[in-house]
DNA sequence: CCCAAAATCCCTACAAGTGGGTATTGTGGC
DNA sequence: GCCACAATACCCACTTGTAGGGATTTTGGG
């Protein structure tokens, strides 16, 4: 079995030398490269080859979500292990439709992310134990999103949940982006079905995890 | 000049062995211990010595704010470094207050985390570069919170902002704790002066920063 | 060209939060 | 005993968000 090349997507470089550190004594795996952003994951797989790519969901700029779908169009190749400390459902149904084939929490010990290295470059799905409970016990989604559809948000709810998050008003978004405060309340209302939550509270507590503040 | 022992605080063991790697070739300095929450923390403190702790803001349960605070009574001797990805000036400001000698940001290059370690152990302030420039050039307290008072909130407060920050409404906040829906907003009004923002974005931001949800 | 989706705007009605007050009770420290 | 503060509760006035409906224009793809 061939050394399996990891590149590690993480904000933090101390995230990618910590696996460095887990994996001195594995001759059949080795970090290559570490990428601090989405951008620069794809400067990473333009010089040379990978195997891997360990994805956080939280990264600046573009989040691993959108990382992993343009991923799997570029490098169909390479495959992508999530990883993340979110353990929103939301975020895993996220990452497996994008194109991830497991999803690995950022407490899980160095024996189980070997295992989910293992698992995922074998092409089986690998989810870390909690998840995994999650899905299958008991785990309902709403009315409002039957079956657990991804909905993908579209730039300008982008925009608007961001500035929602950064405190901003209908009225000052409105002015922002040059728009009637009315299509501010549409949107919102769009967003609050698509993201099946309650309130702004909601709204704000996605755009922090997806680093989108 | 002795070898520095320091104990990581971190929700991710991943982020300690980080640091064991990039300390491999130092003899000066040593992780001895990981404490994933701020009570493990005070345990590990009792087993044995330790010169530092290199505390995370968001740590689940007891955040480094309290633990910092905390161990300033318990362990005097024992220097504390804040790590964290958090650059808001309030979180500086509080980790500094509750006896934090540096604050040095979780993307900080090998080189910059063993030259904070180094100035910290000699008993001097290191603040990452970032927010060095934000302090020192233009950051303005309002008028509500002057001179950058640290401001604690009570445990009531934290419930609340909790609840809030988990899409509760004021109805039901109260119908949870058993005490009148006006009253709720009379914390909510306190907590929003006290922590100086203008809507509940702003609350649930602070309770997601600090792990409170 | 037509269709679907996105983005825009408006309406009504009601629920909820924001920003000033004031006030009482209990607790703990000095 | 007094003081400070936390926690409780209420008042009024106002702004903002939530929830339902419908509607138009633009855009890109088939």
């Amino acid at each position: 079995m061939p050394t399996v090349r990891i590149i590690v997507a993480d904000a933090q470089e101390l995230v990618a030398d910590g696996l460095r550190y887990r994996l001195t004594d594995r001759p059949d795996m080795q970090v290559v490269a570490h990428a601090c952003s989405g951008k620069e994951l794809f400067d990473r797989l333009g010089e040379g080859e990978a195997d891997l790519v360990l994805m956080d969901v939280s990264l600046p700029g573009m989040d691993g979500i959108d990382a992993a779908r343009i991923l799997r169009k570029k490098h169909p190749q390479v495959k992508v292990l999530a990883h993340s400390a979110l353990t929103d459902i939301e975020y895993v149904n996220s990452m497996l439709i994008e194109g991830a084939v497991g999803y690995v929490l950022k407490n899980a010990s160095k024996a189980e992310l070997i295992e989910a290295i293992q698992q995922v470059m074998l092409g089986e799905r690998y989810l870390s134990e909690p998840l995994q409970s999650t899905i299958d016990s008991g785990y309902k989604f709403t009315e409002k999103r039957p079956e657990g559809a991804y909905i993908g948000l579209t730039e300008r709810e982008r925009e608007v949940i961001r500035l929602i998050a950064l405190e901003k008003t209908n009225e000052e978004i409105a002015d922002a982006l040059h728009v009637s405060p009315e299509t501010i309340k549409t949107h919102r209302k769009n967003l609050m079905t698509k993201l099946n939550v309650r309130s702004t509270a909601g709204l704000v507590r996605y755009a922090v995890d997806r680093c989108w503040i």
